[in-house]
RNA sequence: GGGUAGUUACCAGAGUGGCCAAAUGGGGCUGACUGUAACUCAGCUGACUUACGUCUUCGGUGGUUCGAAUCCAUCACUGCCCA
């Protein structure tokens, strides 16, 4: 994997830049569609290309080895040939799986053992598995295994979790140093900061992964209980240590303001799952501000989802249908409002990127930030 | 015409003398959702009120009772069965 720093914003931090893999390129800001078991939840392929024009997206160690399993994905030829996405992947390790199965699992030095949300079953994820596992997966990008600490973690809980995280990422990078892909492309390993909201553990933590000169770096344990303004502050702590040659990953953020901030800050990859579980939920994001496509006022709306919307399914389509197809428990609803929200993310990153090769992305930002937060 | 069962809030449907503004579903209204155990979850849904609370309701009317959605009488309407 190669990354190519192409513009830096004179204003801020933001920058643009290219991201090359072995299956094919990635123009940052980039925002990464979430696609936890091998799909894009309600969104075919074909949007994801032509309506959304998603350059990468995500999948999840934890959900893919239960189901399908290692030995299905090998057989396929990986996670590429098994669902027919050909261009660029990135697996999430299972870390927030640590985080979010809490009740699940159990904390161990050699790993954490979870309990399957399926059955119930043991297994026992160390770091050295999950990088064998992302082996047979195939992503273009794989995670570190890391504990995400909450975001009201005491600090001495997120300083034990943080030594923790680091000893598990000296093992990963071990493991993964000792193996190859096994599909005949290059895999790259990021490393993930954590720190909980902590200053000197964020700064430790930064370091630490900064050492690693990986082909790119994440920051982890965001948004996930703490204040915004916290989360925004540890953004720009770490990223004056992470190395600016390489992309930097924000880890599950966010809102469309969350990522216009953290642009502002020198954040280069986002995913998240809130535009395809919030659209399942009737939310729908745009420029004009966030629409609750149940609501009432919207019943003899017949004016296009979004006007000059991100794709072409908001011209098609109108609100006061949308809200009948999310009323009547249509199928459709759920793609069109995933298809709308990732097609809005998409645009949004694409514009972001295209102010700061032009070089007004301060005052574009400031411009889009009250509209994008408005409730409608 | 005879018999029988019934009539409860937007709908369905519990409740058979005080703990009932009335269970539970559905529908409706509003909100939440941030590396997806999520087409999920939460609150509200007679009126007025921020709330405490007050008031008006259980087909109509009239009774019995300290007290009635619940008991009695009668009227109206509906379902089913028999002619």
């Amino acid at each position: 994997m190669d990354f190519q720093l192409q513009y830096t914003d004179k204003l801020s931090n933001a920058r643009a830049g290219l991201i090359t893999t072995g299956h094919g390129t990635i123009e940052t800001p980039i925002f990464m569609p979430v696609g936890t078991q091998g799909t894009v939840k309600a969104v075919h392929f074909s949007e994801l290309k032509n309506d959304i024009k998603a350059e990468i997206i995500l999948g999840n160690t934890y959900h893919l080895y239960l189901r399908p399993g290692i030995e299905i994905l090998e057989q396929a030829g990986g996670l590429h040939k098994f669902n027919g996405w050909d261009r660029p992947i990135l697996t999430d390790s299972g870390g927030f799986q640590v985080f979010s199965l809490s009740e699940n699992r159990n904390l161990k030095e050699e790993g954490a053992e979870f309990r399957s949300h399926i059955d119930g079953s043991k297994h026992l994820f160390t770091p050295e598995k999950v990088m064998d596992i992302q082996r047979s997966i195939g992503a273009d990008i794989i995670m570190a295994f890391d504990e995400c600490t909450p975001g009201d973690a005491e600090y001495d809980y997120a300083k034990k979790s943080l030594e923790l995280t680091e000893r598990w990422l000296d093992r990963c990078f071990k493991r993964f140093n000792e193996t190859d892909g096994k599909y005949g492309y290059a895999q790259s390993l990021f490393p993930i900061v954590q720190g909980c909201v902590y200053p000197d553990l964020r700064k430790r933590a930064a370091e630490n992964v900064a050492s690693k000169q990986a082909d790119g770096n994440a920051i982890g344990g965001l948004a996930v209980g703490e204040p915004t303004e916290k989360m925004y502050e540890m953004i720009e702590l770490v990223n004056e240590i992470l190395p600016k040659d390489k992309p930097r990953y924000l880890m599950g953020v966010g809102t469309p303001a969350n990522i216009l901030e953290a642009i502002e800050r020198g954040v280069d990859m986002f995913d998240c799952i809130m535009p395809t579980r919030n659209g399942r939920n009737g939310q729908l994001f745009t420029k004009e501000g966030i629409m609750n496509m149940r609501n009432k006022k919207w019943e003899n709306d017949f004016s296009p989802l979004e006007e000059n919307g991100a794709s072409a399914i908001d011209n098609f389509y109108s609100k006061a249908y949308l809200r009948h197809l999310f009323m009547t428990d249509e199928i459709l609803a759920l793609q069109i409002a995933s298809i709308h929200n990732l097609a809005f993310y998409l645009r949004l990153v694409k514009e972001a990127r295209k102010h700061i090769v032009e070089g007004d992305f301060t005052s574009w930002k400031a411009a889009m930030m009250p509209n994008i937060q408005n409730r409608i």
